[in-house]
DNA sequence: TCAAAAGTGTTGGCCCTACACCCATGC
DNA sequence: GCATGGGTGTAGGGCCAACACTTTTGA
């Protein structure tokens, strides 16, 4: 955590400490202090998982997208805003997975800075964990950050603080609730075929699946339904496209996909 | 929730509210104000799940022991000592399952009292679970309780604000750790036997299981170590006595004893 | 000796693994 | 037509539910 004092006092005049500054005042107006929000948010655009990532106005350092709750605001509305403020985007799927709270975890971050600064509290951080259509997400770069980017989960820079471990816990989650949550149905567009369905397992899953019984399994759990259509284009057979049942999918998830006593 | 109003303020006046409000301004000096922790406490008994609850001065509500974070200390060091405070016992299984932060969560409950009070702030409540050996916990009662007791999870008196929600989130997380976390290991005294580890599963799944394929699914899994001892005294035979073989179980719940792809 | 609970055996079915085979498509 | 990837068939094994049988204990 050194290296991030280095790199924020490099710049202690700079622009992004003026613009902290200047939202301080605010911010302790109208955010409950010492708790803040950071959202892990996933999408899959056929080949890889992605990660909704911040960079910090100029630093080299990169955040998950975040945010504080407002004095007059429930937890999962604030959850709701910060996402939408991040990419236009509402009614998307949100699950808070973890609270962070070690002492500190934003140690040294801040150093040198005062004490009134708002930033400069001891924030406990309530880890949220969120799934996009990909396709479908304008990102927005607000005044603190220089960019905002997907990045593939297997290539991740360097994140500030402890966001990577809060990026660790949310994958682990991710991969427990694959046969719990319509996880699925949130990562993929509408339509999508059989390896489209299973690339996504693999990956989240980090494992190889056997392709036939993959199919089987899927068909077997009555949760999608096939189209009258194929994805023409690509070299060799054009596979079938499916699209899932919302009404069963929601239903066989009540008992959990695999698994029981 | 009008209820809870009602019975508070019917003893407006008298020996909680003073005693709130002596320790309302040292509150503000040494925790975390907004957040608090809720724990909900699991013990076995051989015949039912029980859950510590603990009853407010001079009300008819009962409450989930719950306290603050010290302004320096890690959150799971605040979790662990309020529930040392409250149980004696330390090393105790103990998990952050979820957080509940609705505006409203306490509605009408501090009605009446002046804004000052800390108790009267929104908190945004963090819940753990623990696991306890039923057997080895002293209940304590401090200055604003009545009464620490045991209470089955099928009898629950009524709870102060949403607590009972509170409570309802755990068991479902219980259940569903069933098969990735050392539950029963936790539960159990050392020694037990195989009827009894069934029964901790039946009511923790609230399901009837074939003793039988419950037995021989036990045993498969290799976590198990057969004692040269049986459980002398009841009426009909005695049945085996076993205990966790703690390297093999902690091995077997990272893949999860159950499901997988 | 008998009832009841604990421990064990057995059978049929489902799902999973694995691998093989056919089919459709673009080059 | 041929390589490639998608859809389907199939044999073997493991686990599971269900049920029956045996063993052990206290009354």
């Amino acid at each position: 955590m050194k290296s991030d004092f280095v790199i924020l006092s490099q710049y202690y005049l700079m622009e992004l400490v003026k613009i902290l500054q200047e939202k301080s005042d605010i911010a302790w107006e109208i955010y409950i202090p010492n708790l803040s929000i950071d959202s892990v948010v996933f999408g899959f655009d056929k080949s890889s998982l992605k990660v909704l990532l911040v960079k910090m106005k100029e630093t080299a350092l990169w955040a998950l997208p975040g945010g504080y709750i407002k004095k007059e605001e429930h937890l999962i509305e604030a959850a709701n805003r910060i996402l939408k403020d991040r990419t236009g985007a509402e009614n998307i799927y949100l699950q808070q997975f973890r609270v962070f709270g070690d002492l500190n975890r934003s140690e040294y971050f801040f150093d040198g800075l005062p004490d009134s600064l708002w930033h400069k509290q001891r924030f406990v951080s309530i880890g949220f964990y969120a799934l996009v259509d990909y396709t479908k997400v304008n990102l927005i770069i607000d005044d603190t950050s220089d960019a905002c980017e997907w990045k593939s989960i297997d290539a991740l820079p360097e994140l500030m603080m402890d966001h990577r471990n809060i990026f660790d816990k949310a994958l682990v989650r991710l991969r427990k609730e694959l046969n719990h949550k319509p996880i699925g149905l949130n990562l993929l567009p509408e339509k999508f075929t059989m390896p489209e369905l299973q690339k996504l397992y693999e990956i989240i899953l980090d494992k190889k699946l056997n392709r036939g019984n993959f199919y089987r399994k899927m068909l077997r759990y009555d949760i999608l339904e096939k189209l009258d259509e194929s994805r023409k284009g690509g070299a060799h057979k054009a596979p079938d496209l499916y699209r899932f049942d919302i009404e069963k999918y929601q239903n066989a998830l009540k008992n959990g996909l695999n698994e029981g006593w």
